[in-house]
DNA sequence: AATTAAATTTAGACAAATCTAAAAATAGAT
DNA sequence: ATCTATTTTTAGATTTGTCTAAATTTAATT
């Protein structure tokens, strides 16, 4: 190889393992600035903590994050860049996969993991345009913008709202194959409008009303859906 | 990682590497239980014999090539069934880019030779289904059927049509960028159809007539389009 | 402040995919 | 049949990303 092509591969080339580090930092809160552990990002990726050290190292170098030994890492300005237009890339191809091709939200995120690592400007801006520029991915999460913003809502855990408060149902905190299965058998779906009648002090489960029916769901699943309080 | 999950690796996986070495020996006539030499491989695929060797080795392994010591390699039955699924996801996506994202024909295959690799039997499916099922990509390439059957057609190379013949442009042999760039300057395009008026056998330059207009293409550019006969 | 437990890093190994240089086999030409 | 040029393989090294086991640092507890 060149020189010239071994200095594009060191500076500018991402690999995959590379891009997927970055993205569970992101993910771990590693964008504000604040350190992430080791260990915690070893746990998330389900690998090695003494990988993570090598990667951190190696990420470093390469001026993504700020890694201080024995102190974790957070992302630079350009590691978050680097990091949002992967998440942003997982998400559109999420809103394609159901959009366009019938995909169910349990099915997207196996392969949006593939498709995220595709290098192509111009496909994810023509994807990006074919849907008309979408908000949200099918489970409610924010689709940065080209230039890396975010779209912020003001949302709830379900579980926090209220008695006697109503809102629509737009996001899953816990985006599980298991835990979308189970929306979807109990009919709960985003965009569902949602009103609390009750709250059981015992085990903390909810009566609410959904589009016209009753029902009662557990905390743990009130606890993982966002809900947008109505004006 | 488990012994089963070592095993599915083993057996079932392909990398990246794998697959592009199988698409390779096919397109060099591998599929034909004929003999592709390690340094056809090696050169078309801008690499080194002695890599390709250590490749043919572990793809014999793996049951996908019949590999001989100094004699080369060629594709089993699993082996041609696995490249044909490759191509027909390459192709598939070429004909995407362009209906669906307007990708010009020039930039389609670098884009595509990425997205070939992603696993997912559905999105393929879903993605032909999109298209209307084609039958061909948009360089004029035959797609396989998902059961790995190539449709044929009866085509010839324009500069092996007999003068006063006509017929329909079909597909380009060169798929090159600086080609198609050629072409759509000298607004040659697949659907077209062309009357060959004579040739120079100075040359072997030919005068054609294209919808109405009248040109001269030199040698290589006839002898690198094909032509479909009309009956 | 010293001890201990937990987190983190280092050292050394391995598999995948590649390379270079040297050795071996094949095929072509006398 | 022998020589020779070419092709192909082997041997050994390198890079990337991972692992295990051992060493080190940090944090928590007495
Ligand atoms: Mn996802
Ligand atoms: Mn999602
Ligand atoms: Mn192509
Ligand atoms: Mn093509």
């Amino acid at each position: 190889m060149s020189n010239k092509n071994v200095f594009l591969k060191k500076y500018f080339l991402m690999t995959r393992s590379e891009e997927n580090y970055l993205k569970t930092i992101f993910h771990l809160g590693g964008g504000d600035s604040k350190s992430i552990t080791t260990n915690a990002i070893a746990e998330q990726m389900e690998t090695k903590p003494s990988s993570v050290t090598d990667m951190a190292k190696k990420l470093s170098e390469k001026g993504l994050v700020d890694y201080v030994r024995y102190q974790g890492v957070s992302l630079t300005a350009v590691g978050v860049k680097t990091a949002l237009s992967i998440i942003r890339k997982h998400r559109l191809w999420e809103v394609f996969l159901v959009k366009k091709l019938d995909f169910t939200w349990d099915e997207v995120h196996e392969v949006a993991e593939q498709l995220e690592h595709i290098k192509s400007e111009k496909l994810v801006d023509k994807i990006d345009e074919l849907l008309d520029f979408p908000k949200y991915d099918p489970h409610g999460d924010p689709i940065p913008t080209k230039d890396g913003k975010f779209q912020e809502r003001d949302e709830k855990l379900l579980s926090e709202m209220p008695i006697n408060s109503q809102g629509v149902c737009v996001g899953v905190k816990d985006s599980s194959v298991p835990f979308l299965k189970f929306l979807d058998k109990n009919r709960i779906a985003l965009g569902n409008t949602i009103k609390v009648l009750d709250k059981e002090d015992f085990d903390n489960s909810l009566r609410i009303q959904m589009d016209g029916k009753e029902m009662r769901i557990s905390h743990q699943i009130a606890a993982n859906l966002y809900v947008k309080k109505n004006d």
